[in-house]
DNA sequence: CGGTGTCTTGAATACCATCAAGTCTTGTGG
DNA sequence: CCACAAGACTTGATGGTATTCAAGACACCG
């Protein structure tokens, strides 16, 4: 409990405490389904017995057509969906963070359509899909949940291909920033104060995530350094000039 | 009847003739709840009356940010869904063509995050979102439908962002032609023989779809043409050299 | 008939990629 | 504990792809 690496700390007392101190539970599918359970007769579980696992940063979690009966979702931790493509170069569809589901497709399609990989360590748990499905109808919050799961999804996808179409790299960098730092402080992964996160991305997912080089990567985010509007240590990221780096992304 | 432009003399027959003759009626919504209106009692419909739209080519059909209480579906003509930037760029999220849904999120929120431009004169029905919603899981072909509408909808999105983070302009452009072909063709709506097509895209259409400016779109067109591999003229395309076309896209 | 929209072509420029070399950190096996 | 390798990041030089700017051809329409 002493000289544990960093992410193994931040992760244990979640699996102490449960599932109920997670700090996304109440924004996605893991609050309604427990709330459900408790009007489910003995026996019958949506959450697939065991479920809780854990995936070694760096390594992948679901791969590329997998078949799943399942439905997972983060616990803690980040990962990435990615396409590789025919020539080695990779292109981040979406990174997933603590109370996501890896896929609102995978409720209705067992096939994933692109691979998924941790950043940091990850833990997941998995509903049973066709337990999910039945249970959809009869629990108005669970449907809830999950439409607007679906919809942001679809949301965050249409912002991507706006930012990859038509924006410059440095505002599609400083978009990136700003859409993780909103989800973290919705999930209150955001030091209050300081304004400060965790912030686990590799330069190269960032040139993945923004269709860039990880030379050019570097480039512009030495330039916001030098600038002063972020700092960037220890994989921790602030924010230092939010006004200005508003700008810089062409928000609001 | 008789001196009409070109677009009217399309739609006409299909409005005389019903939905059921509609090209793409067994492939979305409208065959599904067609089925499904025998059933209902006399006066519960799930299409709202006099739901059946025409609106000119190049006109908006929905406006960003407005409310629906309504799922409207395409019957006939092309249509785009667009953003638009501050900066006066434009970018295409997707083309809508005939037994589209215009977005599957409008089932469960009211509000479009984007506008809907025609592009040809298009022909929509919209269908009742609570009767839509009430019915889903009383008939699981609604359902079915409907969920392989959502999944092919994001899946698109998702190949598009590939597309646009990595991918040249030859590719970006020829694999969008390939694609739009691939939708006509499950729609009939290809020439067998000839595979010519219908293609009623400008070129800023192509633009602003791939992120490239209209100016690079008519140099790469004008490639392609040169080499033998496409044809365009009057309104439509065909693919004259499919093996060559889909090296250029990279596809298989 | 002028006006507008569409497309084409060429020249100059900008943005980002590629190539390359070097620093610094991290991890690992001897 | 150190040596070494691999990964992560930085920086500069060079190059290519796509943009911007500009001018002209052509069709269509009121």
């Amino acid at each position: 409990m002493n000289a544990r690496p960093k992410v193994v700390e931040t992760i244990e007392p979640q699996l102490k405490l449960g599932c109920a101190s997670c700090a996304a539970h109440d924004l996605t599918l893991c609050r309604a389904v427990s709330e459900m359970a408790w009007s489910l007769p003995r026996g019958e579980s949506v959450e697939i017995q065991n479920s809780n696992q854990i995936v070694p940063a760096r390594r992948i979690v679901f791969r590329d057509h997998d078949l799943h009966d399942a439905v997972p979702v983060i616990c803690a931790g980040w990962a990435a969906s990615i396409v590789l493509l025919s020539d080695g170069s990779r292109q981040i569809l979406s990174f997933l963070l603590p109370g996501d589901i890896v896929s609102t497709a995978l409720l209705f399609d067992s096939r994933a359509h692109c691979l998924v990989e941790a950043i940091t360590e990850v833990r997941y748990r998995t509903f049973n899909r066709a337990a999910l499905k039945a249970n959809l109808y009869k629990h108005p919050d669970l449907l809830e949940k999950f439409s607007r799961a679906w919809i942001e999804e679809k949301a965050r996808a249409d912002q991507l291909i706006v930012d990859l179409g038509r924006r410059t790299a440095e505002e599609r960098i400083a978009r990136l920033i700003l859409s993780l730092q909103d989800r973290l402080v919705r999930r209150g992964l955001v030091h209050a104060d300081t304004e400060e996160m965790d912030f686990p991305l590799r330069q190269h997912h960032i040139a993945d995530a923004t269709g860039l080089t990880p030379v050019h990567v570097s480039k512009v985010l030495s330039e916001f350094r030098r600038g002063g509007v972020i700092k960037i240590s220890e994989r921790s990221l602030t924010v230092l000039d939010p006004v200005r780096f508003r700008r810089v992304a062409n928000m609001r």
